[in-house]
RNA sequence: GCGGGUGUGGUGAAAUUGGUAGACACGCCAGACUUAGGAUCUGGUGCUGCGAGGCAUGGGGGUUCGAGUCCCUCCACCCGCACCA
């Protein structure tokens, strides 16, 4: 009898529904197993070869879980909100409802085809107003939580309430918080929620009315129709996901995940440790004590080098010929008394000498003797206060009365003057990973929005400071992305080191994020690459603290290096230099420990119509939560899918849905009003595994029975694009839910395993420029051509089926002529892209199951290669597990044959006789393979080793009921058609499905001899078969006597001989 | 640039602990049965050489009696992050 896999596999398909072979219950004395696929998104082009390779393997380990005595939880269900829909309704104004239903029935359909053994009585769908009542339960749950930092978990807000209302909080005493208004403690508490509002940008596209994802802006402007997009502020809401980042950390430590899935958590999460230092800001710096020094920047310098040499003698003589008013006011200013500034007596500023000077205020002190009064000395001190001032120099003068006279009323204007540019005493913090480098620090950098650019830039760099700002603003974040080149603007103003009270110029530059720790920088150009790209750039001189481990070329950033010229640290390896360093700092008072994070909280509005609603009604602009009785806040249903006004979603439209009447016996004109953005996708998935536990409950979420019985996933299947949005997401959701005593655990997933992506195979064909006439890839060459996909269902490999492709796109092709490779066929060129419609190289499992069958196409697809791996898709190679499978079948029933001129089915040919030693022995091995192969998702050999099964019990002649029972069984989680099938035709009256595993007995394969490879010096040259007990001293003799090891000895004395018991003899010359 | 991963026949790939490299398939070659076959079966198939043999796991080096596997180094490709201080 022939191998009729549709009748049989539609046969069994329509059974287990019937019999309802897929449901489980969550009662039962078996252990536990929850094995999790991760859920589609319902799109509209339906499956293609792709899609299942996670939900095989899934199924799979389902099924072997079962027949291991598993009570097995394996569902499915559909991410069915999201945008895709909704363009989709924009487009064509069928509503979302309906096009999800439409397609979620198509998925269903073709899913079932493939035989998968989900409970579909579990099924879930987000969009569902019975599902996602309780999504926005936990948004209720999110919005009425905050982190506790002390016990580093949720806890209800009531309980920080309850704390501000007795014992205050960190910057508001009990008294304050009592006495504020409602706005006010509201606005107050937002900063705690684990879901909160507040003021973000949003990509904002003017033309087209609406918020656009980041992916849908391309190059500062909108994806479709190109429209300029700009950073638009608007209330959105957040998950304070940053909160857990050190739980979200740690939890990685216990799950099962790749290394490279752990890893992007990691570097999303982006934890680093280091300090946050705060620097003292000054106007202007010290003067290099002698006036010397060429390599200091303008400003630095307060004379040239020959005119200080000459001024020097002057201001000696000056100094010892002091004036009685000088004496005096020396008396009073020197020593840092006033204002804790220095000042010097007759230091020589350009070209002159002025009586006092405080150099880090640029400020000039003149007493006035009566010779200043002369016409020439009036016009010599009008040139000197024009230089002065445009060298932003301050000019006051006292008389020699004032001075000896009226001291207090000198020293109070003395102060004034002092005064000017204070508040800039606030202090620059920046964050730092490497503190062990701060005497490396040779100039510091601000992000160009940094709010001290204001305050601190000097008068005679303002303009240089806007253009540079301006300049960074015209710039789209993807552009300051893109573009290494240096750039870069001085503000004038000098950061004071802590330590050696070094003057350190402050720079802006766009390579600085004004997000990432305080938006600052001190920049060690001698141990970090860009900030030595910078100095080099702006010829910053560098100061080294590393010794030779600095070659003036290029930056080293190595941490193994022993510290020089660095004070305090000297001597001290950085890696120590670091903790010594900290402690400094704290202990001084200059700064604290600091951990940053790269991760950001994540935004959780949307602009859009299709996803949940917000359990939330403003009412004067205070967010007030609804309480779980008005729940499920069920979405209106629309007609028209326009963007609201301001950016607003589509819901701000329906007025009578988004305006609420006050309620009775309050004012009228308190305004209630919904909130009219949507949450986003990711919202449904974050909890979807906890609603399959419990999926009819409509008293709770999850009832903690169900979910203390499942507990977490065991394994979860599916692809590496959600590393970081839907693992992070539902892994902090879970958490919260722990924290808040839902649920039992606080990791969802156990163990991940990401399938690979399946790619598509594209063929093209090659059209002469300009006609309907198509060249082989062989001789495309010798022609102007132009490629073409042409689908892939079409081609045989790389040949062309010439008469399908002239009836292919409506007969587009149909009068094409072709040149034709020498044997006459047209051969089409192969490049591997991305699966999809418009590349004609998608290929879709109903066709090959309807083909091959379901069977065939699971294994087949399982045989490509490791499930972790992507490959390009590629149908050649089917054929060979479909050979298997038929000769599987060849084992139970005989070859039809002609009787009389009439076909006659084959009988059933398996017999009841005893097995064999060499059966038995094919069986263990198989059942040994089998079963550790599938344990660790290798089931490409697993394939294999059934295809070795079945060939060798075909050389065996094997028919007999008692061996191929058992491989039947272990065949079920891989083809579950078949093996139900011959399991019946063995007169079997239960299902397969439910069968004892086969148990592997070691003593149906032990062997009893080996035959050993011998190598004469680590090369195989020829084998010996010894028993299996057999000695290095037994086997010695023989090994040597062989004639071939005789041959390759050529006469010498074997200097040593290996011998591993069980595997192999080298024998060393 | 940083992090993770991968490199093995004409192709997809095996080799779980350092021990007979290429299992199992596809494809190809030859043959059998057939009116025919894209059905089924048998045999062959890493490269090279008439042969004994030699050469082969991205390249180079090392450790070892023995290396696809361990170490060093270089190269190529894929994925993720990307001015994160």
């Amino acid at each position: 009898m022939e191998y009729k896999f549709r009748e049989i596999e539609a046969k069994w398909q329509k059974h287990w529904k019937e019999t309802n072979a897929y449901n489980v219950n969550n009662n039962s004395s078996k252990p536990k197993y929850y094995v999790l696929d991760m859920f589609p998104y319902p799109s509209g082009a339906g499956l293609h070869v792709g899609h299942p390779l996670g939900y095989i393997a899934s199924d799979i380990y389902a099924r072997y879980k079962r027949l291991k005595g598993f009570n097995v939880l394996h569902p499915m269900g559909f991410d069915s909100f999201g945008l895709p829909a909704e363009q989709y309704a924009l487009e064509t104004g069928q509503h979302p409802a309906e096009t999800t239903k439409k397609n979620i029935a198509t998925f269903k359909k073709q899913l079932d085809k493939i035989g998968f053994c989900f409970d579909w009585s579990r099924e879930v769908q987000t969009s569902d107003p019975s599902y996602y009542k309780w999504t926005q339960k936990i948004f209720l749950e999110l919005f009425n939580s905050y982190f506790c930092d002390t016990c580093k978990k949720a806890k209800p807000i009531s309980e920080l309430v309850k704390k501000y209302e007795t014992q205050g909080g960190k910057h508001f005493t009990a008294e304050q918080w009592n006495n504020s208004s409602e706005a006010e403690k509201e606005e107050w508490l937002m900063k705690s929620r684990l879901a909160y509002s507040s003021y973000g940008e949003v990509n904002w596209c003017e033309a087209l009315g609406t918020v656009l994802a980041n992916d849908e802006v391309v190059n500062g402007v909108s994806e479709r129709g190109g429209h300029p997009v700009v950073k638009k502020k608007m209330r959105q809401w957040y998950l304070r996901i940053t909160a857990y980042a050190d739980r979200l950390l740690e939890g990685l430590e216990k799950v099962d995940f790749s290394e490279s899935m752990k890893e992007m958590q990691r570097n999303w999460i982006g934890k680093s440790e280091g300090a946050e230092i705060e620097f003292n800001i000054n106007l202007t710096p010290n003067p290099s004590p002698s006036g010397e020094g060429q390599k200091t920047i303008s400003g630095y310098r307060t004379t040239s080098v020959e005119q200080w040499k000459f001024l020097l003698e002057f201001a000696k003589q000056n100094r010892k010929n002091a004036t009685e008013a000088e004496n005096a006011l020396w008396q009073e200013v020197r020593n840092r008394k006033i204002k804790n500034c220095k000042f010097r007596k007759q230091h020589p500023i350009a070209g002159f000498i002025p009586d006092f000077v405080c150099l880090e205020k640029r400020l000039i002190v003149e007493i006035d003797g009566e010779y200043h009064d002369t016409k020439e000395q009036k016009q010599y001190d009008e040139a000197r206060e024009q230089w002065l001032k445009e060298h932003n120099y301050q000019l006051i003068r006292f008389t020699n009365e004032e001075v000896l006279n009226d001291m207090p009323n000198v020293l109070q204007q003395l102060g004034e003057a002092l005064s000017f540019g204070e508040g800039l005493g606030e202090v620059l913090k920046v964050y730092t990973t490497r503190p062990d480098t701060i005497f490396g620090v040779d100039f510091m950098v601000l992000a160009p929005e940094h709010d001290l650019i204001q305050t601190i830039t000097a008068e005679e760099q303002k303009i240089e400071v806007e253009n540079y700002i301006a300049y960074v603003k015209s710039r789209s974040d993807r552009e300051r992305q893109a573009e290494k080149n240096i750039s870069g603007v001085f503000t004038g103003a000098y950061a004071v080191h802590p330590f050696s009270g070094k003057h350190i110029p402050i720079w802006i530059s766009e390579y600085v994020l004004s997000g990432y720790g305080t938006g600052a920088i001190m920049a060690v150009p001698c141990g970090d690459e860009r900030d030595f790209k910078f100095a080099k750039h702006f010829n910053i001189p560098i100061t080294n603290i590393l010794g030779k481990h600095f070659n003036g070329t290029e930056a080293n950033a190595s941490k193994d290096i022993v510290l020089e010229n660095s004070d305090f640290l000297n001597g001290l390896q950085m890696k120590e230099a670091i903790e010594v360093a900290i402690k400094k700092i704290e202990d001084e008072g200059i700064g604290t420990r600091k951990i940053n994070y790269k991760m950001r909280d994540a935004g959780f509005s949307r602009q859009r119509y299709w996803g949940e609603p917000f359990p939330i009604v403003w009412v004067n602009g205070i967010a007030k939560a609804l309480t779980e009785n008005d729940l499920p806040l069920e979405l209106p249903h629309v007609d028209k899918y326009k963007p609201g006004p301001e950016g607003e979603g589509p819901l701000a439209n329906i007025k009578d849905w988004i305006n609420l009447p006050s309620p009775k016996g309050e004012e009228q004109r308190v305004r209630y009003k919904r909130e009219s953005s949507t949450m986003p996708g990711y919202a449904g998935s974050s909890w979807y595994f906890l609603r399959y536990m419990d999926p009819h409950n409509n008293k709770e979420l999850v009832s903690k029975e169900a979910s203390d019985y499942w507990n977490s996933v065991d394994l979860y299947i599916g692809g590496t694009e959600h590393a970081v949005g839907h693992l992070l997401y539902s892994r902090m959701w879970t958490k919260v839910l722990y924290d808040l005593g839902y649920i039992g655990f606080d990791e969802p997933f156990k163990r991940l395993l990401n399938q690979g992506m399946i790619q598509g195979s594209s063929r093209f064909v090659y059209r002469v420029a300009g006609t309907n006439e198509f060249v082989s890839f062989g001789k495309i060459s010798e022609y102007k051509v132009q490629p073409l996909h042409v689908d892939v269902n079409i081609v045989d490999g790389v040949e062309l089926n010439i008469v399908e492709f002239k009836k292919c796109r409506n007969g587009e092709f149909a009068n094409a002529t072709f040149i034709l490779e020498d044997d006459g066929k047209y051969i089409c060129g192969s490049e591997v892209e991305k699966m999809s419609k418009s590349k004609y190289n998608t290929v879709n499992p109903d066709d090959l199951c309807e083909q091959y069958g379901a069977d065939t196409f699971r294994m087949y697809e399982m045989f490509l290669g490791p499930v972790e791996q992507s490959k390009p898709w590629d149908t050649k190679g089917i054929e060979g597990v479909h050979r298997f499978l038929k000769k599987l079948w060849r084992l139970f029933y005989s070859d039809n044959n002609f009787t009389n001129g009439q076909q006659v089915d084959g009988k059933p040919i398996w017999t009841s006789d005893a097995p064999t030693p060499e059966e038995l022995k094919v069986l263990h091995k198989t059942i040994k393979k089998i079963d550790d192969d599938t344990e660790r998702f290798s089931y490409n050999t697993a394939v294999s080793a059934f295809m070795v099964c079945i060939n060798e019990l075909a050389e065996l002649k094997c028919y007999k009921k008692e061996i191929l029972e058992q491989v039947l069984i272990l065949l079920t989680p891989y083809a579950p058609h078949i093996a139900e099938e011959l399991w019946h035709v063995l007169g079997n009256e239960t299902s397969v499905l439910d069968a004892a595993y086969p148990v592997y007995n070691e003593a149906f394969t032990k062997e009893t001899s080996k035959e050993y490879p011998v190598s004469i010096n680590g090369k195989l040259r020829t084998t010996i078969t010894f028993s299996l007990d057999a000695e290095q001293k037994d086997v010695e003799p023989i090994v040597l006597s062989n004639e071939i090891v005789q041959k390759w000895l050529e006469g010498k004395q074997p200097k040593k001989i290996i011998f591993v018991k069980n595997k192999m003899i080298n024998v060393v010359v």
